[in-house]
DNA sequence: TCATCTCCATGATGTAGATCAATTCTCTGT
DNA sequence: ACAGAGAATTGATCTACATCATGGAGATGA
């Protein structure tokens, strides 16, 4: 397999467009350098190759510059369960911070660049950085309550609902990175948006044929266009906001 | 309403039964006190009483001494979604970490006490002492992961192997606090259970007397006797252990 | 270039659990 | 001690989605 050719520059955190995302606002500008140093930029990922694996012994937590990461969870009999999505500007890994050991498997889903955070290093600088720590735990803190309302979406919503759901979070997501909201590219297969909202890859083709028909989003294969986006969120309810 | 006579002695984190389970195990005596200052005890609270409701100003997480928290958050059509069940040992209230807001509404379930840990306190001192800035963001993480649990649970399992998980969950969380592992009173009803799992109240009590039938437990009303646990656990495939 | 593979779409059929309904049991407050 | 409300159980029926099956459209590799 050849890798493609790729002209990521290097970077540094005061240039990098996430930096407002990933990176607490309130930070001064010695302290962002004092951070910068401590991130490690790795050379880009190409499609399928993970950036850890389950089991691996936690050192560092991961934030995306461009591309996409599929976290998921294998259990004893084989099957995957996929716990979540990250896009660019997105902080994962936090699932090793528990006992220090990763309980999912981070996958690229396209070709996709990460800052590593070496988590030892960052303990130390939050210490005397206040509003690193307290970022971070908010950081942590979405992860919950995005996961809290992927709960209720599994307990009470109809296949639909989820879809639309996804669709609008990724919209969202994609909105706040200064990204079209409208026309985008899902980087994950229909098998894992099925894998991810608990449906078969079956009923997500066919709730996709629904919206197409209903005038929802129109979409050719992966890309995808949201015609309605009020549209999309009435057939939602979600607990609050993401 | 009359307040039940409890005989609460005021207490302090170094005869607490739970210190090691909702503190870190590696701190230093002298630091114990320091945390123990800033931790306050309020009276119990009676069955559905408050700690928070959702929407209020984060200010604080809680341990609980005794009795047990339901953390349910309310939907804009008014449906409840339970997100989660909290015992003795435990720490609720993350979810107003991310934006200083509560999500949940935390309610007793029964009569139950509860340690307030007022979060700018918290802060201040884990600047000093590593270990609980570590322990917290590890009792974060330990609900990233268990609400991931959930999630699979949720998206991949069966009405019975959703209320067999729930009851071993319960299980395993008591035999940690050296309570009975295998007899113990739920303190939910069917319908939070319901609620939580994504189920029906009238599946939650099928599934319970279908559990009966075959022996795996004994119940009247919430008291629980689990017979068989090893075949309890048969029935269950999780992502990972808790 | 053709064979193989993976992904996606769509149709036909089956089923777990929702929904609707009725009864008993158990708290709660006066 | 009693009335009324809520909690739990059990039965009958309905339905959204799973499952099984087929065919096509793009990728990938020899």
């Amino acid at each position: 397999m050849q890798a493609p050719k790729l002209s990521i520059k290097p970077t540094n955190c005061h240039d990098c467009r996430m930096s407002t995302l990933c990176l607490p606002l309130a930070m001064e500008y010695g302290d962002l350098d004092r951070l910068d140093k401590v991130i490690q930029r790795t050379k880009p990922l190409h499609k399928n190759q993970s950036v850890f694996y389950a089991g691996d012994a936690f050192s560092s937590v991961y934030a995306i510059r461009s591309g996409s990461i599929k976290a998921y969870c294998v259990s004893d009999d084989g099957t995957e369960q996929v716990t979540g999505f990250y896009l660019p500007g997105e902080i994962f890994g936090w699932d090793g911070i528990a006992d220090d050991t990763h309980k999912n498997t981070a996958l690229a889903l396209e070709t996709t660049a990460v800052c590593e955070i070496p988590f030892n290093k960052f303990e130390e600088l939050s210490a005397s950085i206040p509003t690193l720590q307290r970022h971070f735990m908010q950081l942590m803190a979405c992860e919950i309550t995005s996961d809290q309302q992927l709960i209720t979406l599994l307990g009470k919503n109809s296949a639909e609902e989820r879809i639309a759901s996804l669709l609008l979070s990724i919209s969202g997501r994609l909105g706040r990175r200064k990204l079209s909201p409208t026309r985008f590219r899902l980087p994950m297969s229909r098998a894992d948006i099925g894998n991810y909202l608990g449906l078969t890859v079956e009923t997500v083709s066919r709730v996709f044929s629904r919206f197409q028909a209903s005038g929802y989003i129109k979409c050719d294969k992966k890309e995808v266009e949201i015609l309605n986006l009020s549209g999309l969120s009435n057939l939602v309810q979600t607990c609050a906001e993401a």
